[in-house]
DNA sequence: CTGTTAGCGCTTTCAT
DNA sequence: ATGAAAGCGCTAACAG
């Protein structure tokens, strides 16, 4: 490997001035500086970052640590993040913890050792404060992706999850609908909370009574069986809607449906949080919330960089991303 | 920070022995083993993996260039990747080219200057030639995903890319249709060429004639406006169906034949190469070659590991994975 | 079973 | 404008 004496050598300089003219530091004449490029150039030398990192104690890495990338969200989050990322100079380590607490912290315990200069952390649950809490004793910044955390202060990119559900639930209530199902992530999942308290809001602003039986928590994952439906369509007065609480959800929903053969939205509306990507492009067919997801991904990049190179321990800051409703043809005006 | 010599002296031991706890090597009695465990828990000592990384000239890092995370075949694709890796002890740093050669030759720098051991690499095009000969001379392991770049031998996992495309148009030649267009990546990308000649192929099996004005070549990125469709719906005789090269080709002209209020299937027929993850499972509605994605990631990131670890030169592996039809409603019985 | 020494490739600091 | 020395945190190699 050829490292910075090996140039120094050829040139008749030091290593110092070739490192101050790889850093464009301090003052060099143009004759050295010259020189010394032409002989980078020509053994094909490329500093090693490795070693820098160890100097300096910064690693220009990001850690991106989100549930899954097969998600559309977190697709177009983690793209967000990356051109933010690389604009910046900064490079990006991925993570997935497919919600689960246990592959979130083996990936913590990565991105402690990595010394990384600071992570873009999407929480599997509230259970993920031992993980957070953890970054902040070794001092690692981080912002909040999409989820709170109940007992952490961070920098955090969040949306507008209450109000969301509460738009889309009344969408359906003035299609007609009465009884209205919520099929939810879990509960220790901040959003999942919020977008149960839109729903219950929803309904009660309408005058429309709550029935817990109406309500299921799934997980926010891809459903594993049509029949985990069962509970709600075998209900005495099944609902004549579904509001989903993320595009997971609401894909294995309308599958599940399908499969026995209810069609949607004829027998049954369907909508939900968060857009469904290319899918909604070929077909428009899910009414959503849709969320500004590469936004999450690129201004939570921009707040994580900006608190690392402030050094800032405190003045947190809470970006609220608002969803916006788009109304299509899986929810229709009921009788 | 806290370092192995923070842990030596309390522990009354010397840093090598430490060393040797952490790394679980060497022959240690018990007792100072349970003792620098202790010890180092009670200071919340994690070890620094860039020092590491600098003494024993590897990172324990691979590069996952693709071109787009977005693209539900690349998001699968990478998370794969992301499974293998982890699985096998390696981090994965994330890199989006946009097929784009110079955003390719940014991210090739940074992969060189990060002293990665291995590169997960989908080229853009032909054209990374010189990139992947640039990770060459600096010796460098790199497999090659989907996309092969003449001049190059190396690992690599593909896809049967003319088998696929003929089955494909021969598909939609067994529907009747006669008059079939093929939306093409750019010729300088290997998969697109293959497709070509599979689309030709299938032609010329069925003593179909091959018109080149049937044939446009737009890019695998999306479609950026209805209009480019124009040179092939205004032809004297438009053709009845298209075969698009490309998921997100598709899915561009799915949308820009409902603009035009041409309806797929009744008007045109549609039959393109990569699923669309969420969007099938939605609705499965495109006529597709489906690739393993998964496949080519987990599998990729093998080959490359092995690669690494055996510090093998040549012996060249080449994991070729089929693709599967699926026949859905995109495509219809012509007359 | 444990310790000493040297050095990975770079930058910081202090000289000149 | 340039250089020498020291050290970032760790491990290889050798010694005992």
């Amino acid at each position: 490997m050829i490292t910075i004496y090996d140039i120094a050598k050829r040139a008749n300089v030091s290593a110092m001035t070739v490192s101050r003219v790889i850093n464009n530091s301090g003052r060099i004449s143009e004759k050295t500086k010259a020189k010394v490029k032409k002989i980078m150039e020509e053994l094909n030398y490329v500093p090693n970052s490795t070693a820098r990192s160890l100097v300096k104690q910064e690693t220009k890495t990001l850690s991106l640590l989100i549930t899954d990338v097969t998600n559309p969200f977190y697709t177009t989050l983690a793209r967000g993040a990356e051109d933010a990322a690389m604009q910046l100079g900064y490079k990006l380590l991925l993570g997935n913890s497919d919600e689960n607490l246990v592959k979130e912290k083996e990936y913590v315990d990565i991105i402690l050792s990595t010394r990384v200069d600071g992570v873009l952390f999407a929480p599997a649950g509230d259970g993920s404060l031992d993980h957070l809490q953890s970054l902040q004793r070794h001092r690692i910044p981080f912002v909040l992706l999409d989820r709170e955390v109940p007992g952490i202060e961070s920098d955090m990119v969040v949306g507008e999850s209450k109000e969301g559900a509460r738009q889309l639930v009344g969408h359906l209530i003035k299609l007609g609908h009465k009884r209205i199902a919520l099929v939810n992530g879990s509960s220790t999942i901040s959003t999942a909370r919020q977008r149960f308290t839109g729903y219950w809001e929803a309904l009660k602003l309408n005058d429309i009574p709550f029935d817990e039986r109406l309500v299921m928590e799934l997980g926010y994952k891809q459903l594993e069986d049509a029949s985990q439906l069962d509970p709600l369509l075998q209900l005495e007065a099944p609902p004549t809607a579904i509001f989903a609480a993320n595009n997971f959800l609401a894909v294995g929903i309308v599958a599940a449906l399908r499969s026995k053969r209810i069609r949607v939205p004829d027998h049954m509306s369907i909508a939900c949080f968060d857009d469904l990507g290319l899918a909604s492009l070929l077909n428009p067919f899910l009414t959503v919330a849709s969320q500004p997801a590469y936004q999450f991904g690129f201004l939570g990049t921009q707040l994580l960089v900006e608190r690392i190179q402030q050094k800032l321990d405190s003045n947190w800051r809470k970006i609220i991303l608002p969803s916006e409703l788009i109304a299509r043809e899986s929810t229709r005006q009921l009788g």
